[in-house]
DNA sequence: TTTTAGCACTCTCTCTTTTGGAGTGCTAAC
DNA sequence: GTTAGCACTCCAAAAGAGAGAGTGCTAAAA
């Protein structure tokens, strides 16, 4: 027995791997002698299998059954083994063609998901860009009624949030113009991390008689610019895990719970510097995410970024979902690069 | 052996279907005796139980099991047994505060949805306010840069959405404006209707020199239009069907796959008149909601109306739910009403 | 005429037992 | 180092055995 990985090894382990990601069953000896079209015996396989069963590579449910891949042997399929798959011609030109119909980031966003979600079979969760100064751009208020306006705020990377905001008494055109004004004067150009509520008060002191009538306004103002610092976070294809045989309904019910938590999810995408990273579930510390492993990438034209993440079974397809989340992020980054340029 | 419906039938009836909604379980004979305080006999209702199977109110899964209630039963259950419960008075004031907070329709709506997800364990799906005639209110545009401006539409009902659009040429400020303008004097007050392609193309004559500039602004506009006499579907709490032991893993996919299909949802909740509905699974055309049941309300303040319902098992704690429904949506009504008065 | 007690009967659910098969580990020969 | 052969292990599906819950029916009681 020797404990060392030869080239052999890593043959029948990636035989073993891609089809135990296939079928989802114990691989036994005799099927891969078959694959390997025969030129070694079962025999000689199976003490290749002891072999890589000592090395922490494979397990087996019992004794009698055909062996499944640890934690650890997906760690090296992923990182080593697996090779990389480039996606064909017209499914990079049905992706273009997605992705270039969108005309701001939330949508390109939107959409980035719901393609992984189709092509993957997986969930997938995006995060809409965010900058590492994210500035104000353009505020602007919309009169709905003398006691309702709508206010509205646009970020340097397009990003736009509106928000309603009650007054309790009549406003009229000149005060609000006049309240606009003091803000845009105030913010614009500005980071939004300025626009604290201190900040947004000592404004009061500037619009004299119409103070009153506006302070709701300039609130109003503070937590619109709060939603707008926030990365907004979006799951799809929920329904693509439930699909899968590999989650007990339990566990899935679990997962989805989990996934569902806004707050949990963005902890769960942030914290990468970039590049494409693979979490399996055992190496994550949520219990939840046992079962799951996590492909999260980073998209960052220019100063801002954000997250796209591709959320399955420890048994997915990595070599497809690894190149269709590739060639997305790279795709979105250059439409959003093309967004913030022009 | 009578087919005839008596008080008694009506109330051992009640009590079996309570007791089913209760456990899920088959009910038997003794358990209803024990319920009726022993003033009749075991024997004496499965006399009763007998007449009630032949008159198609109950089912056994088995010759030797207990009665289920059939779909008819639950038809007789909400439309004459069931005792309509009121809310506690804690209840609605939490009720209250949550939903007083909403600044505009969309949250509301959000609020309202995650509040009946909450207390009733179903899904519930909410379409934000439509009016019959859908006015245009105000048109407003923002610069983002020299290609990409960002083009906003408030509706009567106070209803905001945006939308960015790309131009393939620099604009200048001043056509910008004289474009919002001519948007503005032709539309506002008229209904959404009137937003026809055609409509917004007749104006690109007026517009000059700009007008080659300006054209996709002016597509982009009727998009926008669109969206917004579009009503928006909102549907929550998918996970709460997971949750019910009722669904078999498969058939709650099959459900929640469907309920995720805009279209199917907006015609399930469309069509009614007003007043409140129940549809049971089996009244359903749809394979998909057989062993669903289906509570909509309309709720209607002034010329705007639109729809809240719940999605549940069959097996769902009617009373409550309808009790639940029925006053988050008087309470909607009440503050949409409140909303688009001010 | 309605209600009740009594009892045989039916069907499911659970627990065991059986059996077939797939796959391994080991040994000895190549 | 590789292979054939074979005993062994363990699961999974099938088959069997009780136990229990609940009914339907009949005949007596109210």
């Amino acid at each position: 027995m020797s404990m060392v990985m030869t080239a052999r090894k890593e043959q029948i382990l990636t035989a073993l791997i891609e089809e135990y990601i296939r079928t989802g069953e114990p691989v036994g000896s005799k099927w891969l002698m078959d694959k390997m079209d025969n030129t070694v015996s079962s025999a000689t396989i199976r003490n290749e299998m002891a072999d890589l069963a000592a090395m922490g590579f494979l397990d087996q449910p019992h004794t009698s059954a055909g062996r499944v891949p640890t934690p650890q042997a997906f760690r090296l399929y992923v990182d080593k083994l697996m090779k990389k798959r480039k996606l064909p011609e017209n499914t990079r030109r049905y992706i273009d063609e997605r992705l270039e119909r969108a005309t701001d980031p939330d949508v390109l966003m939107e959409e980035a998901s719901q393609i992984l979600t189709e092509t993957t079979g997986c969930a997938a969760v995006t995060t809409t860009p965010q900058e590492q100064q994210m500035l104000v751009r353009r505020i602007e208020v919309m009169v709905v009624s003398s006691h309702v306006v709508a206010m509205m705020l646009m970020t340097g990377s397009g990003v736009l949030r509106s928000r309603v905001c009650r007054l309790p008494l009549p406003v009229t055109a000149a005060e609000l113009t006049e309240a606009v004004n003091l803000l845009n004067e105030n913010f614009v150009g500005k980071p939004l991390s300025t626009v604290t509520l201190p900040a947004v008060q000592g404004l009061l002191l500037q619009l004299g008689d119409s103070a009153l009538v506006c302070a709701p306004l300039l609130t109003a103002f503070h937590e619109l610019a709060q939603t707008c610092a926030e990365a907004e976070i979006r799951l799809k294809g929920q329904l693509n895990l439930l699909r899968s045989p590999d989650y007990h309904p339990d566990s899935a019910r679990n997962l989805l719970g989990f996934l569902n938590e806004q707050e949990q999810l963005g902890r769960m995408l942030s914290g990468h510097t970039g590049g494409l990273r693979v979490v399996l579930g055992n190496e994550s510390l949520q219990p939840e995410l046992q079962g799951s492993s996590i492909i999260v990438t980073r998209y960052a034209p220019r100063n801002i970024h954000g997250s796209i993440g591709l959320i399955g079974p420890l048994r997915m397809d990595y070599a497809t979902a690894i190149a269709e989340l590739e060639y997305i992020t790279q795709t979105v980054e250059r439409i959003l690069g093309q967004l913030i340029e022009e």
